[in-house]
DNA sequence: CCTCCTTGGGAAGTGTCACTATCCAAGCAT
DNA sequence: ATGCTTGGATAGTGACACTTCCCAAGGAGG
């Protein structure tokens, strides 16, 4: 396959292919001479989820190369290299330590932790970027005079774990640890949209339920 | 209360609240003379849920002004009001029509609704731009070849349903629908950012669990 | 052989967007 | 009077994701 037929079977022009092999977001295709290179199904496949990456997920160019390095990377064990991957994804803006909410949001996100039990979330703490967007996100919610308390959290909290556990007993079906944390990253910028607009659709309904459609 | 308090109470710059001014996204404030206008709480806390739709939604300068006109317009009534303010909100990208990926789509979200027995989404139906959004969402994942089917989807769907019905719990203690549009704007703007990090938190947690920290 | 088209590759340009800097004339404060 | 700040306007900035333009090297048709 030449760039202009993976052009044609991703639908993606093949001046922004150019665009993502120098940037490193696509392996170079085997070159056949000077002015011939060939590419196959795994360059089809990973330009596929780079679009995905950078349309779906929004993803800045130089995050999605970040991302993809630690998903190529053989070299590390899966946990670490899944962490890597992930944590790679841009998140919720840092939380600004000067805010007197910053610090209300940290005190309840543990305590929210600690409720539930999530020890190992707890341990890890500030390490983890989710955490710490997770306390940015509080800080804002709080500093906007909406309750974002523990209780008020922790009913969601334990949905997602419902979630998380389906997501993790999918992620099992997959082989190779390549395989598992492409998954992931996909399912961390394809299906939590799709998590997201099954969320806005059952507001839709429940919502139709309770006060009809006028 | 003047330009430079309001810049310093806020943190945001008096140059970047003269251009929301200018991109009307916050009301100008009582004018006093030639030079001087004064502004009160709520233009602090609409400049907060300014910041927080562009900064932490990531909503483009003019949605947020779609979005901000409908949470004002108080000659709509309340579910309309509020629909409109959330659908102003960007979303995924609509489905492409060409694309095979789309009609298995469309198919899979349809039985999906079936289902569930979620009649109204089903009649509102490609009108809501969340529909159409989960449906390009869905003929992603197909495209990449991951099972996105409405068996896979359900259980996710019923949390999410359970989610929603907990939101409008929330939802119906605001007395005004000012208030209540308001708070949903927020909600999906600030809360479902929430929802995401404590389902990636729920992630790391679960896979703590299993497969340990190391 | 010559000519024309296509190929991959790289530098430079484009359009968008969210600010940001600069300027201005008009007040108010000391 | 002088040195602020104010609202208002215009132009500029920097990041980002492309996209256009140009080139030299193949290969295909005559």
């Amino acid at each position: 396959m030449r760039l202009a037929e993976l052009s044609a079977r991703s639908g993606v022009s093949t001046a922004t292919i150019k665009y993502y092999l120098r940037e490193g977001l696509l392996a170079p295709g085997r070159q056949l001479n000077a002015t011939t290179a060939e590419y196959d199904e795994t360059h089809l496949r990973r330009l596929r989820l780079v679009r995905a990456l950078i349309q779906v997920g929004r993803v800045p160019v130089a995050s999605a190369r970040e991302v993809l390095k630690h998903v190529d990377d053989e070299s590390l064990g899966r946990t670490i290299r899944l962490g890597a991957a992930l944590w790679a994804l841009p998140q919720a803006p840092d939380p600004d330590e000067e805010d007197p909410a910053t610090a209300a949001a940290t005190a309840e996100v543990d305590r929210l932790l600690r409720t539930l039990g999530w020890d190992a979330a707890r341990e890890i703490g500030a390490l983890s970027p989710v955490h710490r967007s997770l306390v940015a996100l509080v800080a804002t919610q709080i500093r906007l005079g909406y309750p974002c308390d523990a209780e008020t959290m922790a009913p969601y909290a334990e949905l997602m774990r419902q979630a998380a556990a389906r997501d993790l007993d999918r992620m099992e079906t997959y082989e190779s640890d390549t395989e598992m944390v492409e998954s992931a990253v996909s399912s961390a910028v394809l299906f939590e949209p799709v998590l997201r607009a099954l969320h806005r659709l059952a507001q839709e309904e429940e919502s139709a339920r309770r006060y009809g459609l006028e």
